[in-house]
DNA sequence: GACGCTGTTGTTAACGCTAACAATCATCAG
DNA sequence: CTGATGATTGTTAGCGTTAACAACAGCGTC
């Protein structure tokens, strides 16, 4: 970004002359080597920002063999929470110095991953980072090994890469005791899609906290994410309370599945909280805006992303992190109520 | 993502080597040069798949100048619209043979837009993209020229660098048009950032749209596209209308402030269409779902990103193409009704 | 049969940087 | 005073690729 165009292109020699000094010279102080004599270090340094001087990275990339760059391996970017992940993800890389690279999945295909992690091979990134991928692109990255780093934030609990994770079963099991606490005799639970290993970490919570409490265990109805398989579920769950069953909480494994929930009910003359509970998952920004306010399980997304990055740097650098989960927090509003 | 561990780093030579031919038969087979003798270059791709070469790209880059890499540089990119765009330009990016490396201004000012389009320079990114930034971050990209391409999507309409825009004004008359043509009096507007260009143009359309119909123009209420803002303004909307002001239709610059603002009538117990009719901008998701589903604006925000790297392949060409405004579409659902 | 094509291949030299080593100088202990 | 030590700087060689040029074949033409 020169005052005015002139794409000149000036390399260390460049520098260098300007400073008296060899090349050499303007690249230890370029990547802060110790040994540089203060007043040398003051004259490169100045050459440098008289010339607007800025390292090539591909030359450097070339010879070092490192690209100071994360490459990112994601689907659905355009929800929430990968979307805030990012965010998470990008600023802690900027930050530690590296730049990333994003490949977005054209479906869940082991196909697609291995593509996209070659070209990120290819181009020399230091480490690959995979967001919230599911199904068969999973068991691409569990069953193959690249020659970086490769890690993995919201895809589970890893086993095969080092991981990052919410815990979702804990999060699922805050929700439904809210719920039983609150007087309700079982929790419905409208899923995810069913090869999202989030999904399947917030199923097993709610199984888990329901039997633990000795509530009934109601059959789970399988949804995608969408508003629209919210609403669907909610047709289906005000038909069984019709017949008489006990629908008076539902658990819904994210907000926007809650939204389209609470858009039947409303439809139906269903009163939120009065006939019927609901708790969302994610809390995303607008979850407070619902009719009513949303009472749902706050997942830290950002954390996500700059835990991504830790984890990448100590793969780097040899060290052997053990990260533990992020720990979701209940966030009580106004769509819950005693049974 | 070799089958198995071992890092290698084969070169062309290896390739060669193993072909029977010197490196830059190999360079000429990769690249698809014309004049290789079609036996050789079936020996050469034979030797390429079985050893699973992939071209270095910093060395390339090096070579080149080019590192077949478009640079990103965005804010709110955990909203709905820039998410979309985003996918629609990675797609886009890769089809064409390029990557997209993306930064995420930490603000809007003149200095985060310079450092970043720095950074992307150093890095020999053929093009640079700014998406969706306000403020003086914009500014920043009125003044100064790069030595790459800098094309601009969704933020307003141009004048210094290449642009893809949504033509916000026609989209907000839509709107407008809609409610006057079913009998409201006027409409009453709630703004996006001031600072937002596409914020500006639906301000512009909806005055616009007002005067030609011969309605008054009321004091557009100030948001900053978040559900809370228009939460605010239903407040002040209803407050308005008890004090007897005619205020049967509001506007607002996007889903999630009419989300906010639906919220706020629900509460007041006003009737939505039948005391206000609420129109929306964007047609997220979700808004299909929200109660009532809300009427709104609809842009296509991936064939956004899909333009816009069209529009970068074109100045990479040399060639001027001169982009058309996207349209937007009015999406009639239930949030509006007769005054 | 010599000439100049054209199509195919190889050889060499960059690209801008870092790493390894060599050179120089001042300093200090013996 | 000499040799060793350490700090500072310079020199050289490559990283893996493409571009420019050279070389050589096969072919048709005069």
């Amino acid at each position: 970004m020169l005052p005015e165009g002139a794409p000149r292109a000036l390399g260390m020699s460049d520098v260098a002359a300007r400073a008296g000094v060899s090349h050499q010279t303007v690249s230890r102080v370029v990547n802060g080597h110790p040994n540089v004599a203060p007043a040398t270090r003051e004259r490169v340094l100045r050459a440098i920002a008289e010339l607007g001087y800025r390292p090539n990275a591909a030359a450097r990339a070339l010879v070092t063999g490192s690209s100071r760059t994360i490459g990112l391996v994601t689907s659905h970017i355009n929800q929430y929470g990968p979307a805030q992940t990012l965010l998470g993800l990008e600023q802690a890389a900027r930050a530690a110095g590296y730049s990333l690279s994003v490949a977005i999945l054209d479906d869940d295909s082991e196909r697609a991953m291995r593509e996209a992690v070659d070209r990120f091979v290819a181009q020399s990134v230091d480490a690959v980072v995979a967001l919230s991928t599911y199904g068969q692109a999973v068991d691409a990255l569990r069953r193959f090994t690249a020659p970086v780093p490769l890690i993995a934030v919201q895809v589970g609990r890893g086993e095969q890469h080092p991981t990052v994770w919410v815990d979702q079963e804990l999060g699922a099991a805050l929700a439904v005791r809210h719920l039983l606490d609150l007087g309700h005799r079982t929790v419905h639970h409208v899923t995810g899609p069913v090869d999202s290993l989030e999904a399947r970490g917030r199923v097993r919570g709610w199984r888990r906290a329901l039997i633990e409490a000795g509530a009934p265990v109601p059959e789970p109805l399988e949804g995608d994410w969408m508003a629209s398989a919210g609403y669907a579920a909610g047709r289906r769950l005000t038909e069984r309370r019709r017949r008489g069953e006990d629908v008076t909480a539902v658990f819904l494994a994210n907000d926007q599945m809650a939204l389209g929930l609470l858009n039947a009910l409303n439809e139906e003359s269903v009163s939120v909280p009065g006939d019927i509970s609901v708790v969302g998952f994610d809390d995303v920004p607008e979850a407070a805006y619902y009719s009513p306010p949303l009472t749902t399980v706050r997942q830290d997304f950002a954390e996500l992303g700059r835990r991504g990055v830790r984890l990448v740097l100590c793969r780097l650098h040899g060290e052997d992190l053990l990260p533990d989960p992020v720990v979701p927090q209940l966030i009580v509003r106004r769509s819950t109520g005693p049974a």
